[in-house]
DNA sequence: CTCCTATGTGAATTATAATTCACAATATAA
DNA sequence: TTATATTGTGAATTATAATTCACATAGGAG
């Protein structure tokens, strides 16, 4: 058999999506160069001519991450227009998102992902604050379109947003997936829009 | 200097408390044996002498924090008897109870605890869901005396509930402490109460 | 007071993983 | 076709921390 060599490029796409499906299935303390390697193909010390070291290939994971949420939102902003509709579809996007991919949200939030990095810390807190900011505009455009309350904060809103999904996830994976996202999702958002729907 | 000897149940909570603090400034990963024994004045193996290992000693901390939540939990229970009240006053104490402890949410929420631990996961799990109960059936007074809305699942606003103070603790500290908890948690909750309410 | 047990010490020992390095094989540009 | 840069290999090397162990000492039971 012949060693296959490809572009830098190419590896680093399949070592990044490599590594998301080992955290997926082990989690980040399951998260090592010699079984993202061993995924890959190639040997432990090959990674290295791609990445300059382990953390590296950890913020290629996150801008993947960040990459297929926002992807999301702007999708969804290109498919629809009415702003419940917008976050619904983020929602239901996001749901399906995370239940392909178990450790999004335990990757972005956990602290293991930024404890001790400091530029890392920061550049997630943009990720997130550039995120949160997108949702927070939909609701302007909600509140400027009088669809919805304009006496509510759109980033607080933004954030409540957020806690349909997250909790949610982290219950779902803690209880072995036996917790229902999608049910959750469903009549936490029944809720959710009805209070900022204006009367 | 003489060396002091303790009994171990002193140690034990002793060491619990050290480890905590330190995953406060330092994150679980800079929780290293060395450093919890250096602050509670002994020596690296001397920490053996309390607890089997390191992941036991984690249950500790883990006993520690569900300890405090239940106990704000039940305290509030005790003092007042409206269910928005009982919901406000914990709300209030959590935040208060994360601030002091960054981290707490990260602690409880992060796989890091509890990868590669199946039994510290269901533990976990059963905690969580005893918490939730708790929450669920403050609510269900609530309905009950008609404060509440009844077409609304207890269950899902329990998780809701949740929703309000985790995504803001995590944005409190990746943003260092930037991003308002105690405000964006005052916000929530008129908004959150509101859609409650009986109309 | 004296023994005995529980606790503490410091120096190994282990375990795990990241990282480096010298060498090999491949692709590609000329 | 053939240099040359790029990518891959496998065997060290390092780093970090947990854990063990033989020995020391305090403090209560008798």
């Amino acid at each position: 058999m012949s060693i296959d060599k490809l572009d830098t490029r190419v590896r680093q796409e399949q070592i990044a999506q490599a590594a998301m499906n080992l955290i997926n299935t082990t989690g980040m303390k399951g998260l090592s160069i010699a079984k993202v390697a061993k995924r890959v193909g190639i040997v432990p010390s090959a990674i290295y001519r791609h990445f300059e070291s382990k953390d590296q290939m950890i913020d290629a994971v996150l801008n993947l991450i960040f990459d297929r949420l926002m992807d999301n939102v702007l999708k969804t902003c290109m498919a629809t227009f009415d702003p419940f509709d917008r976050l619904k579809l983020i929602l239901t996007r996001h749901i399906r998102l995370i239940l392909d991919n178990h450790a999004i949200p335990r990757i972005i939030f956990s602290e293991e992902v930024y404890s001790g990095n400091t530029h890392r810390k920061a550049k997630l807190n943009r990720k997130i604050g550039r995120y949160l900011i997108k949702i927070s505009e939909i609701i302007q455009q909600g509140q400027h379109e009088n669809h919805i309350r304009k006496d509510v904060d759109p980033e607080t809103i933004s954030v409540m947003f957020l806690g349909i999904i997250h909790p949610a996830a982290i219950l779902w994976h803690i209880s072995d997936e036996a917790f229902d996202v999608a049910k959750h999702a469903e009549k936490a958002w029944r809720i959710f829009k009805e209070s900022l729907s204006t009367a």
